[in-house]
DNA sequence: GGCACGATTGCT
DNA sequence: GCAATCGTGCCT
């Protein structure tokens, strides 16, 4: 399991190392998990794009708290989304999980309101710390061929922060949009 | 109290 | 191309 810790990292390096890592979900059922393929970084308060782009308020409180923790919201009143709280405490920074390769019973999770449904992700979630049982991640050892660097989907409204490159992806099937040829560079 | 809009998705 | 659907941030 990845330690609380290992979020308390820069966030793009966070991000980077995540892709190939194993979300897994657990519930009374039992476990259901998905490899992580798509990820996007939100670095505020700066960043405009970012929900703390305006600061400390009720929604992202959790984000200025200690890293490790989940922190879900709801959008167009319909979705949920998932993202990891990374960085320092009181640095508002986030990785949203877009997509997940998903494993053995698990619906598409091709979008991060799809991936959501699929892990039963909603707000009672918000603020949890990432660890066993019900939500945390897991290295099984397989290793990234590469991670392919994209600007965020959906963020046009913030301007020049919208092309920056902070989408991070696992070429797969099952990611939320696809990869265009020659878009981004490729690392790891 | 009211309003515009959104880190999306599925149907036309 | 566009409706669904409601919390959030910002204004009065």
């Amino acid at each position: 399991m990845l330690d609380p810790d290992y979020f308390r990292r820069p966030t793009l390096q966070v991000a980077h190392d995540l892709i190939g890592k194993l979300l897994v979900r657990g519930e009374p059922g039992g476990y259901r998990w998905g490899r992580l393929v798509e990820l996007e970084a939100y670095l505020g308060p700066d960043d405009r794009a970012s929900h703390a782009a305006h600061g400390v308020t009720a929604r992202t409180r959790v984000m200025y708290g200690p890293p490790g923790r989940a922190y879900v919201y709801l959008v167009y009143g319909l979705h949920h989304c998932l993202n990891f709280v990374t960085c320092e405490e009181g640095v508002p920074h986030a990785i949203l999980v877009r997509a997940l390769d998903p494993g053995p019973g698990v619906g598409r999770c091709a979008g991060p309101g799809l991936l959501c449904r699929a892990l039963d992700v909603d707000l009672t979630m918000n603020g949890s710390p990432l660890t066993p049982p019900s939500l945390f991640l897991v290295d099984d050892g397989v290793t990234p061929d590469q991670v392919v660097q994209t600007p965020r989907i959906g963020v046009a409204y913030a301007g020049a922060w919208a092309l920056r490159p902070w989408r991070f992806c696992l070429p797969s099937p099952h990611l939320s949009r696809p990869l265009r040829i020659g878009a981004g560079a490729g690392s790891g």
